[in-house]
DNA sequence: ACCCAGGCGGGCG
DNA sequence: CGCCCGCATGGG
């Protein structure tokens, strides 16, 4: 089938860019492209291409690698496409600064990720920065993940290792890797996911279940087990607090007054309801931007 | 040199 | 219960 048609979406309030530099768990093992707004990242058993052209108010997703088709519902599902940004906007723009923050990142959304893949990523996150949590996530890859090889039998990646294929790691391969003390709880989460929870099975809609099921993992606290539900599952009523969260939120709402985390959450339940997991993610993405310096 | 990073588990009061 | 501490590692 030569010269297959390239599958293309048509997006609006969309932002590739904004996106990927959010620091979710697909961007710490994907590749980016800012001069043609392309995103490579493997998935399955192939790699998937994506570029978006066209303006972030209105464009188009361009679908392109060996299984561009099938890949398209994929695309759709993970970068939440179907997600009414107009909506939610509404619903979590309550002031001055979240405001500006949708100004400066409209287009930016959540995405979703394979549950293991996330728990992964957010083991590695805890007591550390973005920087590393993506080179130790790489390192992961490149030493467990399988190859994945283009039509003409050519290695162009590796995949994304699951949990069974990290049970052949031990503790000391994770730490020379870069994990550190969290080498431990990549170990013990491999194996509790293997044979102890299945993550595909663990209802992505029931916030607290979901939550509860999450932090039986050795290594998985409050916090974490908020990003996979939100990151991994999808579930908007998650809202982890961070050291960037609870900062800015502790300046922006609080009067610069130290506050719990009950108190924290308690607020974000009642200022932004089910989307709160829209609003920490604009929260955490400007917090974390204009931190820099 | 010093401080910080998408926290967590364990121990103590 | 809540509080507090140690924890690997590398970048600013």
């Amino acid at each position: 089938m030569e010269h297959a048609h390239i599958p293309e979406i048509p997006v609006s309030i969309f932002s590739l860019k904004h996106t990927f530099e959010s620091a979710q768990p697909l961007t710490f093992y994907a590749d980016y492209n800012e001069v043609s707004n392309t995103i490579v990242y493997p998935y399955d058993s192939s790699v998937i291409n994506l570029m978006h052209s066209g303006d972030d108010e209105k464009g188009t997703l361009h679908i392109m690698g060996r299984h561009a088709a099938p890949a398209t519902g994929e695309v759709s599902r993970r970068f939440r496409l179907s997600d009414d940004m107009q909506k939610i906007y509404k619903k979590i723009n309550t002031d001055q600064s979240m405001a500006k923050a949708i100004s400066a990142y409209r287009g930016m959304r959540l995405t979703l990720n394979d549950p293991w893949e996330t728990t992964l990523v957010f083991i590695i996150s805890q007591f550390n920065n973005v920087k590393r949590i993506r080179l130790i996530t790489r390192n992961i890859i490149q030493r467990f993940g399988k190859e994945i090889y283009d039509s003409g039998g050519k290695a162009v990646a590796k995949g994304f290792p699951q949990s069974a294929d990290l049970m052949k790691g031990t503790e000391k391969d994770f730490r020379d890797l870069g994990a550190g003390f969290r080498a431990k709880y990549i170990k013990s989460a491999a194996e509790y996911c293997t044979n102890n929870l299945n993550l595909g099975k663990l209802p992505a809609g029931k916030y607290e279940k979901l939550r509860d099921s999450l932090m039986e993992i050795d290594g998985v606290g409050g916090k974490v087990a908020d990003c996979i539900a939100l990151m991994g599952y999808g579930n908007l009523e998650a809202f982890p607090i961070d050291v960037h969260i609870k900062r800015a939120m502790e300046r922006i709402y609080f009067k610069g007054r130290k506050m719990g985390m009950a108190q924290i959450q308690e607020f974000a339940e009642g200022r932004w309801g089910v989307y709160r997991g829209y609003a920490q993610q604009y929260l955490f993405h400007n917090a974390r931007v204009s931190g820099r310096k």
